[in-house]
DNA sequence: TATAAAATTTACCAAATAGTCAATATTTTA
DNA sequence: TAAAATATTGACTATTTGGTAAATTTTATA
């Protein structure tokens, strides 16, 4: 058991040490996937050493289910912002932009995703066919129910919200292919250009045509 | 050096055993990454031993080059039809209907090119950075043209080649959360959905509206 | 400041794994 | 069918790697 999880309480230094191992960990294991990565990659990169590493975490295994709950939380919080209420368009809107902003922001917090999904999602199954299911089951509902009373074309809210993760998080998890292709262009001004081709994808999917 | 590389003529064993041990590492591979999967593995699945998969192949990174540059060539390809003289939206929904097939034909390709990706592509980032980005250079040229002759509606083309990518290979890439949040429904309607919707998704992006 | 608690390190171990080699078995061919 | 070529395997090595234990150093506290 290491020792930051006994019922005393957490120093200063454990503290400290923690988040300086949850970093790099962090970095380590969104660039190198669960088995790629090492215990000594980890604790280099955080300038420990390795037995150092395993006195606050109980194992490589620990360090990175604490890393995948806490992105977890992330990860679900902006689809819970969509809301009945506001206007169809500018609620899928502000989850395409605050989505992407996500992938800008936290490129390696995707890419753990991703790469824990990749491998079949063995640590985190059930909170996919779980909290994940019931939420987009819910989301899809008001979806749906905006489609019944004409405020957005007909489509199927599933497949739109698949199109809205793919989309975003391409940029984060494939940003290798998006930097060879598009050449040494400025990554700002890539995100920018990406928003406002989103917008317009998801804008003109939905906007209720004139009839 | 392995001895199917030898100049002499490639026997009918060398040809099946190849094929199986290609097969064979294809799915471990893909399932598990480069650092995840075990020669033991390979072998186990090929139901051959470990010496013998050595034998055909220089080391677990030949095997996995090999399936690399074999899964380029058929990843490429759909893009290349892509033709300046066919109707824009005829051609663009063909391809992400060509796409589409692949990732439910392929998911394993797909997964072990996302895997490399993902991992920052250290084996193939000179064909992304040479060959890809000139196809996709000439493509968008292509769709630039349809954008200046007013056929299609203004977009940028780049990310419209990205939006095309993801939302296809995040069938197979992250089938799992697919199915996840889908539940158990069969997987061929689910494409059937899937194409339906991508088609709607990108023929309401270009079609030229009346004005 | 002396003592207790916490933090760190050095030196390990055991298991996993990539790859080798020589001996043996099988297949092809002259 | 005998010899040559090819294919297969068991036993092995070296290295990497996750993890441990005990000794030492540093920090907090009475």
């Amino acid at each position: 058991m290491a020792r930051s999880d006994t019922t005393k309480k957490v120093t200063r230094i454990q503290r400290e040490k923690i988040n300086i191992i949850l970093e790099a960990a962090l970095d380590v294991f969104s660039n190198h996937g669960f088995r790629g990565a090492t215990i000594d990659m980890i604790a280099k990169q955080a300038s420990l050493s390795k037995p150092n590493i395993l006195y606050y975490f109980d194992s490589k295994d620990d360090i990175h289910s604490v890393l995948l709950s806490k992105l977890l939380d992330k990860w679900l919080e902006p689809l819970k912002v969509i809301s009945a209420n506001g206007d169809p368009v500018d609620e899928i809107c502000s989850y395409v932009e605050h989505k992407l902003d996500m992938a800008r922001v936290f490129p390696r917090e995707s890419r753990l995703f991703a790469n824990e999904i990749l491998q079949g999602a063995p640590r985190i199954i059930k909170v996919l066919s779980g909290p994940l299911k019931e939420l987009a089951d819910q989301k899809a509902e008001i979806i749906n129910s905006w489609v019944k009373s004409g405020k957005i074309e007909p489509i199927n809210p599933y497949h739109l919200i698949f199109s809205i993760w793919a989309t975003t998080q391409h940029y984060a998890d494939f940003d290798v292919q998006v930097h060879a292709v598009m050449g040494n262009k400025n990554s700002d001004a890539n995100f920018a250009d990406a928003k406002s081709y989103l917008k317009l994808l998801f804008t003109r999917l939905l906007e209720p045509k004139v009839r």
